[in-house]
RNA sequence: CGGGGCAUAGUGUAAUGGUAGCACGAGUCCUUUGGGAGGAUUUAAUUCCAGUUCAAAUCUGGAUGCCCCGACCA
């Protein structure tokens, strides 16, 4: 993409009354744009990002054999009812409306309930099951205090995948694949190595849940760490009883802060029991389905990779999840080979953020490609073109390659 | 939900109760082009509603919004 296309721009200055790291530098990049506290929309830049982060969950649902669907936002308040989900007192962050003829209805913030009705439809037999479904989908939940930039929002686009068992056997084969498959994600999107499979509470779901949680600074939760193990546990059940459970000795483990960017829970039978989601058995005997749900916050995961990835000049995104792998930086002078390598490097698939602009100076085009933070920068000028090279630069090293310019294509590739 | 802070051009900031100014940005013209360039010129603001006052960005009351701490967090 043509960076004189581009319609956002990087902003010389901050935001003075936001506190977090990702707030400030994804809006300032151009990443995203606040329309209220807790409520941002994702341009350009930020929904590339969005979009990569998907792709990968995607890829590894799908994986599971998690077949993806999209359900709605509004809700019938009926479903909810049932499970006694309904009342403020029980789920506090509700948005509630009404249609014109008065009829309430809820606005998503989660999907079991519903989901499950949906499944009575199509599940009745053993031969039915086991089958796994999830969605990206927008959650509404009307925070009391929205905060921290991407982390604690009222709106966000989830992950959220939904299992259906047979027994407790079948449904923790695929808890732990699950699990598995969510280290995969993390690690795949850079996060693999400050990322803790992390043993805590299941709040209103179940007694027990497991967390991903990922060190940082900027994280709300504390976790006590096994390093060595790789995995932890949430201070909330970090009593004798929670570290029995998961058999971690208090001696072992290392204080950290940490960001809770998945959690993925057992829901037993409760909400097929409340709804009457059962199915008969070899034997015409009649169960309950064995449900468990998984969730990851795409929003947040997008904040939390900008918390950990960044210096003082801006972001540094890892190359699976940057919203165009190489920036391409034209100087004066330089026009016609860089268009020409811009070219070849979109014909290869390469994705490229072309700083085509010809009234920007080079101090300014570097810094602003600082702060946006592509993995990798090419710059090409009529000092590099005497050597008939570019320049080669990563975004989380110092030093600069000079490479011919016939290689380039090589190279980057 | 409890507590604290803040609210002025697009952004960042200034203005004893008395002319709303500066910088960045944006527009036009010229020069410049390897780490956020220079000149000329133009543009654009006191969150809202009351009150006090000859006079309110400034004082008072209320509302709204934003940030932070805490509580909550499926």
């Amino acid at each position: 993409m043509r960076q004189s296309e581009l319609f956002t721009k990087v902003s010389k200055s901050v935001q003075k009354d936001e506190a977090s790291v990702n707030a400030k530098l994804l809006v300032q990049a151009g990443f995203i744009h606040k329309e209220m506290a807790g409520v941002y929309s994702f341009l350009p830049l930020g929904l590339r990002v969005l979009n990569k982060i998907e792709g990968i969950i995607r890829e590894e649902m799908s994986a599971l054999g998690g077949q993806e669907i999209l359900l709605t936002s509004l809700q019938d308040p009926e479903v909810w009812k049932k499970s006694g989900r309904w009342d403020d007192k029980v789920v506090d962050n509700w948005f509630k409306t009404k249609l014109v003829n008065d009829t309430e209805v809820g606005i998503a913030n989660t999907h079991e309930e519903p989901l499950t009705v949906l499944m009575k439809e199509y599940v009745s037999s053993y031969r039915d099951l086991p089958c796994y479904v999830y969605q990206f989908q927008t959650k509404f939940r009307n925070e009391l205090r929205a905060k921290s930039g991407l982390m604690r929002v009222r709106e966000f686009l989830m992950k959220d995948l939904y299992s259906f068992s047979r027994n407790e056997k079948e449904f923790k084969e695929f808890y732990e694949k699950c699990a598995a498959a969510y280290l995969k994600i993390f690690s795949r999107v850079g996060l693999g190595s400050y990322t803790f499979r992390t043993f805590a509470s299941g709040g209103s779901f179940s007694k027990y849940s497991d967390e991903f949680q990922a060190i940082s600074e900027a994280g709300e939760d504390i976790i006590y760490v096994n390093k060595e193990k790789k995995i932890a546990i949430n201070k909330e059940v970090y009593n004798d009883e929670g570290l029995a459970e998961c058999g971690l000795k208090k001696e072992d483990l290392q204080e950290e802060k940490a960001i809770e960017i998945g959690n993925i829970f057992p829901l037993g039978t409760k909400y097929s029991t409340a709804l009457g989601l059962n199915f008969k058995d070899e034997q015409g005997k009649i169960n309950p389905v064995v449900m468990g749900c998984y969730g990851i916050g795409l929003g947040r995961l997008m904040g939390t990779i900008a918390e950990i990835f960044h210096d003082d000049k801006g972001l540094i995104w890892p190359k699976t999840v940057a919203p165009f792998s190489v920036h391409l930086i034209s100087l004066n002078g330089a026009e016609k080979d860089s268009e020409k390598i811009y070219d070849n490097l979109q014909k290869q698939g390469t994705e490229v953020l072309y700083d085509d602009r010809k009234d920007k100076s080079a101090g300014e085009k570097f810094a602003e490609a600082d702060l946006i933070g592509m993995p990798l920068r090419i710059v090409i000028s009529e000092r590099t073109l005497a050597e008939n090279s570019v320049e080669l630069k990563k975004r989380d090293e110092e030093k600069i390659k000079l490479i011919k310019i016939q290689d380039v294509i090589q190279k980057v590739f």
